[in-house]
DNA sequence: AGTAATACATTCTAATTAGTATGTTTAATA
DNA sequence: TATTAAACATACTAATTAGAATGTATTACT
């Protein structure tokens, strides 16, 4: 097999695994002992493709956690042809539909990391700042959007309500990981509803 | 020294400065040495009183974490002779204003435990869920009360309300430690002000 | 074809960890 | 006052960890 697709490969493999651990059972508790074995490659793979643990984790949320992001909630938001109030209820409530039970006992895996962050690891933080920004800036855009066709009020403060709507959206998965329970959901969902309707004319 | 009070201090001591290091580092970043080492006690001190480190992660949660939340949000709510919206509106957003650099930048200590919690640590995972169900039916009382003093308007769902309003704070907690800036805390505030008026009569 | 570089595996070290076993001192009790 | 028990301290073990050093097979390059 050629080196480069090769290398690729394995340093994919080791960044999913990678991910999925740190998601079950959180950065600090993983070990890269762990990881490889999962793997079942070397630690000397490992050294040799990523420098320490904290690179490897920079690049779990460089790839995984911004890709889901991403995909998730992100590229969703620019559909701005449909109706906004709509489209914002669709990409936060569906979105919970489909979550799966490992997804709805683990929660958010970029939450779940802000959660391990201390004064240490700032490098994290700035990454996943980053990517918040950008997911800010989405819902900033489909609001100003929305108003521009009169579907949301001009009054709405679109940069309060978009900060409001990703930190509804973090806390009850924070929330749910406590109550391993739907009523949590559905309750929280039926509360978006009411905020997300009260943005539009 | 009474050994009964000495023993006493020393176990508080040993949760308090727990408490301190998990908070700042994280539970499991936390070793027993570490906090050992901070209190200026010896090993044989932290096996003599406590099993091992998930009793004294256990105790943290019940002692310092369940004080934290009862004193902090709980309580507060109790004053229900107070208009409902304003109690609220008070109790959320002045809560938020006084918070030091520091707890900005660390977070909720019950919700940074959460996001370290997988699907081991169920144990913690069972006493904060306790504790965050009092907090949801010290809501829901809250806003009963509202409703029968038609402070409140009948077609709230008081339950998806109040766990709308746990789910938002937590959730704002956690990006603000992302953000590393109050900006983030003044926009939450605002919506969280347009969310509670809303629920007004 | 021969040399070099890459992709790993194996082996090692030094530090840190949880937890135990065994002291020693201080306070309680009979 | 003698005995006991509690509150620690000290010293240990065994496991796990991050990371380095070194070896080997495979691919790339000249």
């Amino acid at each position: 097999m050629k080196q480069v697709l090769k290398s690729r490969e394995t340093q994919d493999l080791i960044i999913n695994t990678s991910f999925e651990l740190f998601y079950e059972k959180g950065y600090n508790a993983t070990s890269i002992p762990d990881v490889m074995k999962k793997t079942s490659l070397s630690k000397g793979a490992f050294y040799h493709h990523f420098k320490n643990k904290h690179e490897i984790g920079t690049r779990v949320i460089e790839v995984i956690i911004k890709r889901r992001i991403k995909e998730g909630f992100i590229d969703p938001l620019k559909q701005t042809d449909k109706n906004i109030p709509e489209l914002l209820l669709d990409v936060f409530t569906n979105r919970i539909k489909n979550y799966s039970e490992r997804e709805k006992a683990l929660g958010c895996p970029a939450n779940n990391l802000i959660g391990e962050i201390g004064y240490t690891e700032q490098d994290f933080r700035i990454i996943l700042k980053t990517l918040f920004e950008e997911w800010r800036q989405a819902l900033i855009n489909a609001l100003e959007v929305g108003k521009s066709r009169n579907e949301v009020k001009k009054d709405v403060n679109s940069s309060a309500a978009a900060i409001s709507l990703i930190c509804a959206f973090e806390g009850v998965r924070s929330v749910r990981k406590v109550y391993d329970d739907d009523v949590i959901f559905n309750e929280f969902m039926e509360s978006m509803s009411v905020f997300i309707k009260n943005l539009g004319v």
